[in-house]
DNA sequence: TCGTAAAATGTACGCGTGTACATAAATAAA
DNA sequence: TTTATTTATGTACACGCGTACATTTTACGA
């Protein structure tokens, strides 16, 4: 070990990993680049840093794979040809490209783990937060101070996000004895532009409203803008997001939004992926579908 | 090649990058992650995208190292273990410890680039965008708006960033026959904390300011949160930020700024780095140090 | 002192490619 | 047809490490 150091000698970590028969990396599929401002880039950027810090303290290297990139296409091959060690998703959806995909990783048993989305039925690891109570006590702190008429913005039932809010809104309502209303949920695509969009369907009706839950904040961001230029205020028409971005903090007004702990699905999902291949959970064992804890942010939105 | 289609052959990567010597890796070295919030995440976020997609279409895949975890911090040590065949480096500062580290890259030719930071006297290869235009022209912005008495609020030295951008304030000036006063010249650390606690110093001169020129827009936001506390209206005083980021855009104003071109900085760290390596641009030639423009974005904030 | 076990050191081989070289087959020219 | 030339196919080896096993040295108790 004293010459090693003495000679400067560093193992090279290809022969070694070639040896070893494993990369040493924990790929991450992002989607394509130019969807990826369909969310914000503060997702992302925080689930990554989650994986980054746990990936980094089980010694494993991050290789961002960009899906839409064609060789980035069948996951299989990744592990084929080693390229991975184990394999997270961000911002898939429940298409059927996607299905056929996932579903022969997960039938050859490859360490894989899907976070903020879940494919019914298929037998994958899944880390994501609890949106049906996020959204549920969202909608509960909008019934308990004292409105009723509640419409629901919803993103793309692609996202099992969408339908995972859709439950809670609906529920709430159930639990308060206020009927549902199909008519006051609108659909959006979690943009800023598509909560503009709706800005005037929603103005027509405001006045038999008491709110307007937004599935994400930009949406609601975008709504706001769209309703103030259809000369209707916030103090008229409560406005509230899903997320808490920078953005719900900075906003005119600031938004009653619900907060979701992203650096840490990122570092229980590869927490739990790696520990699979370190032997403390085995590959053969149950799939886990880890639901972390939301947390409502009260803001002046939803304060007048 | 039919039988390997049917035999569904994939070549192991591991193998090929072994015999080939190279890891096939561009590695991006990020700051550690607790700092990360000192930067918008869309900072990175955004130039990440960059070097991603230039990094894909030359058949790299892209490693994420965090500086700060110990393996990483020797810079040499990645590409002696053959982890990575380039180097990217983002968010560093100019401080002695990064000084050697690079300094000792640089002697040995290796391909390195740095975004969005210069170290002076080194010769490294250097990609950013031309702060000190930038600058300057939210300067002559202000004063061909009728502005003349300007503060200026500054980021630390350590980063170039800074150095250019009040480089630019201060030959706007200049050009404009403005004495500089260095008691209008204030300093932060690019959060929006500290563009809150100077809010008391520059509230106490606020009559003889005619707007306040922040060097980004979470500094800028910080302070027209914290003059409102104390009761300056937006009206009274004009801010000015600088980055174009989300919160610019929504925030109450819309903050004049400055666009960064960082989905660019990445692209063409990338390609010029890379093109190093597959021989369009020898590693003997010299550094380059690209500057990229930037674009000056109106909006309410400068418009009363 | 000797014998036995434990620790240290030494040796050989394989991992799956790329590459260089040797050989065989196909083609073109004489 | 024969020879020269191109093209296809076949073979051997090295890359730098981990691992298993053989060998040597050391430690320790009888």
């Amino acid at each position: 070990m004293k010459a090693a150091a003495e000679l400067q000698y560093t193992p090279n970590a290809l022969a070694q990993n070639f040896v070893r028969r494993r990369s040493g990396n924990l790929g991450v599929v992002l989607p394509l680049l130019p969807k990826v401002h369909l969310f914000s880039k503060y997702y992302f950027a925080e689930i990554l840093s989650g994986i980054g810090q746990a990936a980094n303290e089980r010694g494993y290297d991050l290789l961002l794979l960009f899906a839409g990139v064609e060789e980035n296409k069948d996951y299989l091959r990744l592990f084929h040809a080693r390229k991975v060690d184990a394999l997270i998703l961000l911002g898939r959806r429940d298409i059927p490209e996607d299905r056929v995909s996932l579903s022969a990783l997960v039938e050859q048993k490859l360490p894989i783990c899907l976070i903020g989305q879940r494919f019914a039925g298929l037998q994958a690891d899944t880390v994501d937060a609890d949106h049906v109570t996020g959204s549920y006590e969202m909608v509960r702190h909008l019934i308990e101070s004292g409105r009723r008429r509640i419409a629901f913005i919803n993103g793309p039932l692609e996202y099992s996000n969408s339908e995972d809010r859709l439950a809670g809104y609906q529920a709430a309502l159930s639990d308060y004895g206020i009927t549902y209303d199909a008519s006051l949920v609108f659909k959006g695509n979690f943009s800023r532009k598509s909560g503009h969009e709706l800005a005037p369907q929603i103005a027509s009706i405001h006045a038999s409203l008491d709110a307007v839950f937004a599935s994400n904040d930009r949406m609601a961001l975008g709504l706001l803008q769209g309703l103030n230029e259809l000369g209707v205020t916030y103090q008229e028409l409560t406005v509230v997001g899903y997320d808490n971005s920078d953005i719900a903090q900075f906003c005119n007004p600031p938004l009653t939004t619900v907060e979701v702990p992203l650096f840490e699905m990122g570092q229980v999902a590869t927490n739990k992926l790696l520990g699979r291949l370190s032997g403390s959970l085995s590959l053969i064992d149950e799939p886990f579908d880890v639901k972390l804890p939301t947390r409502l942010v009260v803001r002046s939105s939803t304060k007048n």
